[in-house]
DNA sequence: TTATCTTTGTTTTATTAATAACAACATAAA
DNA sequence: TTTATGTTGTTATTAATAAAACAAAGATAA
C-alpha cells in the first residue's frame, strides 16, 4: 500500500474510534451516509477514503463493522505495536497519559519525562515519570518510536534535539513554537493557540 | 476585508506569535525569508499570506515587525475583544487555562465551569470555576462568545447543546467525538488521538 | 418479469492551497 | 553612471483535496 493522502489518515483514525464505539453497540453494519453524518462530511468522501484502502461494503447493508475496523488498523498500525513517550508530565502531559490509556493495543504509552523532582518517580495513569537526563536511556530500552513534546515553549527546542539523538522516529509537538528536526522523522505540529485565535476570528463575524 | 483562506488565518495567528517574541528582543525589520524558516514553509507563502492582508514592506530592510503585529491585530482580532469560556477543568482545561492566561489582550478566558463539587469555586490561573448548571447565566453575564469543550467524551454533545442555547459564536472541541452545531456557530475540532495515529502512521516505515 | 429504489465504487470536475516564476525596485558596488 | 544583488508583490502554474456525477448491482415491490 502506497502511502495514502493526510487528510485520508485522519478520517480513517477517526471513523475507526467510532465504529468501535458501534460494534460496541452490537452494530453489524453502517452505510457511508451514517459515517458521513458522525464526522460533518459527505458520504462519497467517506466512501472514497474506503476505497483507497481496498474494502468493499456490501450493496444493501453497507460496511461490516469488524471488518472495516479490522482493515483500518492492518493499515494504521504496526503489527508490532509503536510505544509512545509523553515529554513533560504537566496538566497537558497528565492529560495525555489519561487520554490514551488502554485506548489502542498497538500504540502504548510507557515512560513520561519531566524536570521536576516531585514528579520523578510517580505513577499517573500507569505511566511513570523519569528524569529527562534518562531519556536517551529509557527510549531505547523501552523501545519508544514516538514522542510528544508538551513542555513549556522555551525547553521544546532543547527536547527536540535529544529526541532526534535518541533515535525517535515521529514526533508529536503540542508547545506553540515550531521545532526544528531533520528529514527522516515524521514531525506533526499542533498549537492550541492558533485554534483558539482561528475558532475567535471566524467567530468574530457571526451575528 | 473579505474572509481570508483558513489556512493563512492560521498561519497569521503564528506569525504573530514569534513577531512579538523577536519585537521583545529589540528586532525591528523581519524578511520573509526569515519568518519562512520559523515556520518550515517557503518566503513566498509568507509574502502571498502578507499581501492578503494588504501590508506592504521595504525592499531592503523587510518587513516592520511592530507594524506587522500591529496589522495582523487588526485582522484577527476583535477590538472590543472577545471573552472565552473553557468547560471541563480537569488536566485539559487547566493547561488551557494556564496556556491562555495573560496571552492576548483582546482574548480572554473569563469563565470555567465543571460538574465536579470539590472544583467549584476555586480559582485556577486567575479563571474561576462554576457549576455547569450556572452556563447559561454566565455567559450571558460574562458577555461570553467562545468556548471550548474539554469534557470526557460522554459529555460533549450535551454540553454542545448547551452552548449552542446560550448564544455562543465559536466552539473549539477538544473531545474525539464529533459535536453537532448549527449552521450559524463556528465549529473546530480537534482530536489529539488523530494526531497521534497520524504521527504513528507516517512514523511507521520511516527506516 | 419488470420497474424502482438505494447504495456502492470510480471517474470527472471543482475548489482550495502551495509553489514557481518573474517584474519592479532599491541599494551597493564597480 | 552602470551593473549586480537581493528583496518584495503579484500573477501563473501545479498539486492536493473535496465534491459531483454516474454506472453497476442487488433488493424490493408492482
Amino acid at each position: 500500500m502506497s502511502t495514502l493522502p493526510d487528510k485520508t489518515v485522519e478520517r480513517l483514525s477517526q471513523y475507526r474510534r467510532n465504529l468501535l464505539i458501534c460494534d460496541a453497540k452490537g452494530k453489524e453494519h453502517i452505510f457511508s451516509h451514517e459515517i458521513a453524518n458522525i464526522h460533518h462530511i459527505t458520504p462519497v468522501q467517506v466512501r472514497r477514503d474506503i476505497m483507497l484502502i481496498g474494502y468493499t461494503g456490501t450493496l444493501r447493508k453497507g460496511y461490516n463493522v469488524k471488518e472495516l475496523v479490522a482493515l483500518i488498523g492492518e493499515i494504521l498500525d504496526k503489527p508490532e505495536g509503536q510505544n509512545v513517550a509523553i515529554i513533560g508530565a504537566g496538566n497537558l502531559g497528565r492529560a495525555l497519559m489519561k487520554y490514551f490509556k488502554n485506548r489502542r493495543e498497538k500504540l502504548s504509552v510507557v515512560a513520561a519525562f519531566d524536570n521536576n523532582p516531585e514528579k520523578i518517580g510517580t505513577i499517573y495513569a500507569n505511566v511513570e515519570v523519569f528524569p529527562i537526563s534518562q531519556l536517551k536511556q529509557i527510549i531505547s530500552d523501552k523501545k519508544i518510536s514516538i514522542a510528544i513534546i508538551s513542555v513549556p515553549v522555551d525547553n521544546a527546542a532543547a527536547i527536540a534535539d535529544s529526541l532526534v539523538e535518541a533515535g525517535i522516529k515521529g514526533i508529536l509537538n503540542f508547545s506553540p513554537r515550531p521545532v526544528n528536526v531533520p528529514e527522516h522523522i515524521y514531525l506533526e505540529e499542533y498549537d492550541m493557540i492558533t485554534s483558539l485565535e482561528k475558532v475567535a476570528y471566524f467567530a468574530k463575524n457571526k451575528n
